[in-house]
This record gives structure tokens, sequence and C-alpha cells, in this order.
DNA sequence: CAGTAAGCGAGACGGTACGTCGGGTCTTACC
DNA sequence: GGTAAGACCCGACGTACCGTCTCGCTTACTG
């Protein structure tokens, strides 16, 4: 994605290896942490880290970028299309949520910035966005909701949902679960 | 809060202009804004802002503070436990997210660290939480999930209720709307 | 001398305090104690101190000028036009020595700049220089060096001499002989 | 001396460069000149000037160790141990007044710290004393007062000279023949 | 199999923000 | 009315991190 189109086995293992070791670095110490130790960290120089990534905002863009990726290959294994509305939104929370615990940072700095918008809406935003139009159409989900505020109400459930499992108050399934349930039916009794 | 117990008026004063100048820096510039930006937007010196908040992040937690103790005295001034716990919690998101709309950089930097969680749990905690234990209880909320759980599915739905109306993409009483509906009813149609 | 030229007892009285307190401090810290210092040795508030003096530097000038003062007041005390030229020497190299060890601050610091040079030229310039003219028209003293020069190297003797008094590591009589025969016959032997 | 044992080129010369324009600005505007200023002078980041030097202090200490070095050399180079005491005690003068008066500073703001006093004593002190032991030796010096006091006298005449040359009030040649003829016969006539 | 080019670690460098500190100005309240 | 207390502005100091750059060295391709 990041500056170079050309792709080497050698690069594309040195990549992966500051991802990873970025992914850790950052969750560990979060913000706080410094190029150099994400260098270090990742067995590599700084010169090299800057190499791969021009900017420390363009790492945290790719770590980003991974995780987006990820979840949308997820999203995208989950054969969504095939399911009914209910069991594909409970799919959805499991594929974004178990994506989302690796990649705590993300959310906790809040990042996905300009450029990434594109693929968030092309892997993530497009296939939830069907799937939550199909729920208006066939009239299993409310239509007195705009489908854009229904899908950021939806994001605000996920995104808690990613803290709590993350700090392992609750178990990815049950979480799973209880968002799509609570979302669907709402917390009133019965 | 920080540092000085004491109470002078011009203290109080300055404390006033310095942090609201930095909500405004900080709401316009993000992260990116420096404390030499704050002091100058304070119309103070830098040396006077470090007088008053010894670091950077201590102006941001005290930043955070001043939201919540302003959330918190909308909440005790809403009168929660004499209405029903539907209009109760109406009555919780429209004070959060109008405050929230304000203080928009604490949701956008995820801040609120160690110190101040005593005081979040005293003034936004308990009370919200008596709300909901009070609907287990009347049996208006489902008793299923735990009340924690259901919190910070709660806070999830809040958050991203303040992104929206940050952008203006819905109003806040809509939104306040939307939300207590999509909370208590699910998404589902009817 | 500074700002006023109104005398009361008390500001005499603390004007003195300051320079003791000052003479002291600066002894011990040299140039690395602040005017905070000051002021806490003399007792007396920092304002207090800036309104007696303007300046850290022209408090260093009072301390100076008072130094003059005191050596002048002994020069003109030693009746050095009374006397041959040989003991007007040792007496002059006396009293300034007895003061310089009292002021080694200044002398260490390097001070005596501008304003000063006037009093230093009127209550110690003009008094040697008498001496050294008669010195050099009753043919006592070398002619072949101008008497500018002269005195310029009498000041060198008498700063190293002044540190090696404060450092003890000679008396001040011993220094004062010693110096006043060097200066006259050299250290050539006999 | 300070900091870092290793030399590559590019280092010393850098350090060679702050060095330089450090003596410049220090000399034109003396104490007040900051890090900044030398930095800039040496066309240098300001963080590179304190990656030399940790500390201003140790800056002024570098220069006052480079002027005590090149004294040094001149001393070493001045075949002071071939030649009549007298002679030498010229050419000491001649040294020493050279180099002061490129570092006038130094001796303006009384540097010369700790560490250095001992370069001071092995590249300065000894080859001197040498000579003035010599000097006494030979019965050329008068025995009468001790070494050391003879030492300090002598560097309180090269102190004066180096300002009076430093001010152009008299030239080099004319101040070592002054100083010297001084020292050895004395200021009294014949 | 030798030579060459690319990628690498090391680390210097300019820049800029941070937090600290001292100097000098000014206001407020006390005596 | 002079003083102590202390807030305030300014600017220097020393530290840390970012992003750029230049060195040698070592890998891995190529003739």
């Amino acid at each position: 994605m990041n500056s170079s189109l050309i792709h080497s086995p050698r690069r594309d293992r040195t990549t992966a290896a500051i991802l990873d070791a970025a992914a850790h670095v950052l969750a560990a110490d979060g913000a706080a942490a410094s190029m150099a130790d994400v260098a270090n960290a990742a067995g590599v120089g700084r010169a090299t880290l800057y190499r791969y990534f021009e900017t420390r905002e363009s790492l945290l863009e790719a770590l980003a970028a991974d995780a987006v990726a990820e979840a949308g290959a997820r999203l995208a294994d989950a054969g969504l299309d095939g399911v009914p509305v209910e069991l594909a939104i409970e799919r959805i929370v499991r594929a974004i949520v178990a994506v989302g615990d690796r990649y705590a940072i993300i959310v906790r700095e809040g990042i996905l910035p300009d450029r990434e918008d594109e693929e968030v809406e092309r892997l993530l935003g497009m296939p939830i966005r069907a799937v939550f139009a199909r729920g208006v159409r066939t009239e299993v989900l409310r239509p007195d909701v705009t489908l854009d505020v229904l899908l950021e109400l939806f994001g605000g459930l996920l995104t808690s949902t990613i803290k709590l499992v993350g700090q392992r108050r609750i178990g990815l399934e049950d979480a799973a679960a209880a968002v799509t349930d609570v979302f669907l039916q709402g917390s009133r009794a019965q």
C-alpha cells in the first residue's frame, strides 16, 4: 500500500515483522511507544523502519489497514448473503470483535484517517450495509432510523464490545451473542 | 483538582480561561496542538500554563474531569430517580451527549486515565448504574445481561452518538430519541 | 546611588542588610546564586530586593561600588601624599588587599562595569595615579612604561594577591610586603 | 576530553567549528550569548550542539581546555629549557598572551573549573614552574618569595597584560617586553 | 564463482515540543 | 506607604522524539 508497489519475499517478511512488533509494542505502551521502540521490537534498524513506513502516522495507518483487511476477509468468508439477517449480524459481530481484539490499539487511539476510509467502506461498510439494507427491505430491521445512523450505533456497540473482550471481562462468544441480542431486541425485558 | 487546593478568584478565572482555550484549540488542531498554542490561545505565558497544569497530560485530564463534572451535574439535575426508567435513560443520553458534544476531544483522544476513574464512577457511573439496577429490579430491563456489560454497551452507543452529533449528521434531540429507542427496543422492526 | 536619593534610616538599614547578605551568598555560591537566594538570605521579599536594586547587575555593581568606596576610604586615610612613594605603594597594597579579601566575588566575577568606572577612577585611580606620577617625577619609578600600563600591571598583581590571601595561602602582611617588593625591585635576585 | 573518546574526521571537524563559533560569539556577546546563538553561528542545530557539549558549562570548559592546550603547545615549542631564564620568561609571556588574546572570554568569565586544573598544571604550570625553579637555582630569581607565590603574581601580571592587549591599549610585543622587564627588574627606576 | 547492486544497521543531524528555571514586572493585601 | 507574597511574561536551558541523511557492511543476484 505504502510507497512501494514492488513485492519481494524479503520485503514482505520485514513488513510483517514490523507490523507485528508495532502491534505488540503499541498494545503494551500505547501512544508513548516511540519509533525506536518499534524498530527495536521488530529487530530492525530505525532507518529501515522509516524505509518501510515514511511516518509514524503511516505505520499506524498500515496497522489499521491490516486490521481492516483481516476483518474484511472474515466478513467475505462469512457468507453473509446466504443467511438470515439476524445470523448475518451475529457473524459480523464475531468477525469484527475477533479482529478488534488483536488491534485494540487502533480503536483505543482512534485512528482510521483519510485515506483508509475508502478501504474501510469497501471492505467493511459495504457488506455490513448490504446486510442492514436487506434487513430493512425484508422488514426485519426498523425503517425509521437512517441506515447511516444505525450503522454508526452498531459501530459503537462493537467498539465497546471490543473493549470488553480485550479486558477479558467477557468471552468472545458470550459477547457476540449479547451484543447481537441487545442490538436486535433492545435491552427491554422480553 | 490539580496541584493546588487554594482557590482565589483570580486563580479560578485563569484556570477557566485556560481550560476554555484548551478545549477550543484541541478541538481545532487535535493532538497536534502544542502547549504554546494553548498558552497563546488562553492569553497566558507558557510558564503560567505549566504553573496551572504540570503536564500536557494533566491538562487533558483536567479537561476530561471538567467534562465529567459537567455531565455529572446535568445528571444530578435530571431527577433520574423520580421518573420511569425509560425516561431516565433518555435523560441520561441527552445529558451525556450534550456535554460530549463540547468535549469531543476527550472522546476522540480516549483520555480518562487513572485518577479520574474514581470521579467518573462517582459522578456518572453510580447514577446511571442506579437507574439500570432499578430497571432490572422493576423488570423493565432484561436481567440476563450483566449490569456491567449493559453499561458498557450503553457507553458505546453514547460514544457513537456523540460522534454523530459532533459531525452534525443528526440533531441532538433526534439522536437522543433514536439511541434511547434502539437501546430499549432494539433495531428489530416492531 | 540607585534609583532613590531619599535616605531614611530604614531604607539604609535594609540596603545594608541586602548588600551584606548578597556578599555572603555570592561568596558561597558564586554566580549560581539567584536573586531569590539573596532575598531569602537578607530576610526580605524578592520584590523588595528589586525595589532596592533594579537588576541583578545593579546589585553586583552596588556591591562593587561598596568595595570601591571602602577601599577608597582606606586610601584616603592612608596619608599617601605625605610619605615616600615606596611606602605609599605598600599602603595601597595593604588597603586594597584588605578590602578585596572581603569582596572577592567582585574580583572573581570580573564586575566593575560602565557606570562605576567614574567612581573607581575618582576613589582609587586618582590617588594611586598620583602616587605613581610622583614616583616618576621624583625618579623613583621608571619612566619608560606608560603610567596606564604600569597601573594595569599593578592591578594584576593586586588581583592575584587578593586571590592568594583569600585562599589563605599567604597572610595579608606578608603578601603586602612581597607584592610591594616584587613590584618595585622585580623578581630578579639582588 | 568531553563525553566521547571516539574520534572521527567529521566529529573533529564539527567540534572545531563549534568551538570556533563559540569563541567568536562569546567574545562578541559575552555571557549573554545563548546556546542557540552558538549553534547558529556554528551552522549547526541546537540539538547537535548539545550532542557535542552536554552543557553550556562543558562548552566553556572545552573552550578553556582548548586555550590551555594551545598555550601549552606554544610553551612546549618555545624551547624554554635551552635558553637563559630571562629569555624563557619573555617567551612564556609572549606565548600565554598571544593565546589569551584569542580566548579572552575564558579570562573574562573566570572559567577553568575542576577537572582541567590537572591539565593546566601539566601543560602550563609544570613548564613555567621548571623555568622559575631553574631561575632560583641559578640565582637569577630571588629565593625569598615562595615559588608558588611568585607564580601567582606572574599570573596576575599575565592576566592584566592579556586585558591590555585585548583592548588594544598596547601591542603584543611591547606588552611582552614591558611585563617581562617589570617582572624581572621591578618598576623602580634604574 | 567473482563482482556488483541493493538492502541494511548505525548513528549524526536539523527541527521542534516538552518541562524547568531564573530574571524582571506587576498586583494584592498586610502592617 | 512601604513591605511580603506571589502571579505573571519572557526566554534560556537541557531532554526526547521525529524524519532525513550518509556512511560502511553484508547479503543476494548476475555475468
